[in-house]
RNA sequence: CGCGGGGUGGAGCAGUCUGGUAGCUCGUCGGGCUCAUAACCCGAAGGUCAUAGGUUCAAAUCCUAUCCCCGCAA
């Protein structure tokens, strides 16, 4: 098939990786323009420019896709389908009907559930035990379209933001090939989404990495590993960002509950133990604003902390 | 020129302001104690103080340039 490629992050990237793999032709890669990025913000490409530049693919970086210019420039291309995979802008009806078999949309989550920007991290945050991809033909709502194919994926216990966004976007990549096939072969399927079961997810943002340690050290793990690796969990100590970049859970014990929510109760040989709202939060890895992450025992040995200290 | 922190034995840090013996907590190795140990005691090895110049009787420390790591921001 003939095809154009939407995307933007490293997630699209790999998804972008597998259709350069196969029998298809990309007429063009489209993505989000430069921006500047990095210490010295300097003007930087995304993931998926990269990769189209390294194979040689045509790049389109408009700043609007809806731009009538564009939309012109697509029609000419007389794509079979065009695939969008974390591009980052809306896309208006006028582009939808552009392809013969229409937009294609790889989405990381089983939709209905997880509808929107950020469905990895939720995932994780919400302490669910599988998600998937779902493969989709696209419509003007976000994420409503009919679903073509969906996949399955475990959510291990150390599962991290990362290590799923990595799980995903491969397995991502070979239910979209599959998917593509189905349509070539016209057994393709399109299954209606329930919509009363939708659910939403919006964007991540940095302030939602702070810890609130009133919460239960269940969600605050939950946090560490879905933020994982950005924004990341974070709080404060001495007035400076402290990461929290791997922590465990504990009940709390006749010691921890007369303590403080934030406070730090135990000093263990390869932990950091606060008071949570419900449990104790046993900090094993961490970074402090300006020093690379290190394991708790290791900060220990240079950091002087006590007991009593309160974090946030 | 976006803002800021940092580079000191294998790890994490102090020492730099106010130049003058290389320090701390660990790790490693050897020995001791112990039923035993990640515990305790004794001892040892291990460092071009990021790099290159400069100032000085003398530089980890002061000056100049470069490289690398990290936080913010985006």
């Amino acid at each position: 098939m003939k095809l154009i490629f939407m995307g933007t992050p490293d997630f699209a990237a790999t998804i972008l990786e597998g259709l350069i793999g196969s029998r298809h032709e990309i007429l063009a890669v489209v993505t989000q323009p430069d921006k500047k990025k990095g210490r010295n913000q300097k003007l930087s490409a995304s993931p998926v420019k990269e990769l189209a530049l390294m194979h040689g693919l045509v790049v389109y970086q408009p700043n609007k896709v809806k731009e009538p210019q564009f939309l012109d420039l697509l029609n000419e291309l007389k794509p079979d389908a065009i695939i969008v995979a974390a591009f980052g802008q809306i896309l208006p009806k006028a582009l939808l009907d552009i392809p013969k078999y229409g937009c294609i949309n790889v989405h990381a989550s089983l939709l209905p559930k997880y509808r929107g920007a950020a469905p990895i991290q939720y995932a994780i945050l919400d302490g669910e035990t599988e998600t998937g991809i779902s493969i989709m033909y696209m419509d003007e709502g976000i994420d409503t379209g009919d679903v073509i194919l969906q996949e399955k994926l475990v959510i291990e216990p150390d599962e991290t933001g990362g290590s799923l966004f990595e799980k995903m976007a491969a397995l991502g990549a070979s239910c979209l090939l599959t998917a593509l096939e189905q349509i070539e072969n016209k057994t393709a399927v399109r299954i209606k989404q329930d919509h009363e079961q939708a659910t939403y997810v919006k964007m991540i943002s940095k302030d939602m990495g702070r810890l609130d340690f009133s919460q239960p050290a269940v969600k605050l793990e939950r946090m560490v590993r879905g933020l994982d690796p950005w924004p990341s969990a974070f709080t404060f100590l001495d007035g400076k960002t402290l990461k929290i970049w791997k922590a465990a859970v504990e009940e709390d014990d006749e010691a921890s509950y007369a303590a403080r929510p934030g406070e730090i109760i135990e000093l263990r040989r390869d932990a950091i133990v606060v008071k949570t709202g419900e449990g104790k939060l046993l900090i094993k890895e961490l970074q402090l604003e300006g020093k690379k992450r290190l394991p708790a025992d290791a900060f220990l040995r240079g950091y002087k902390l006590a007991c009593g200290c309160l974090l946030g």
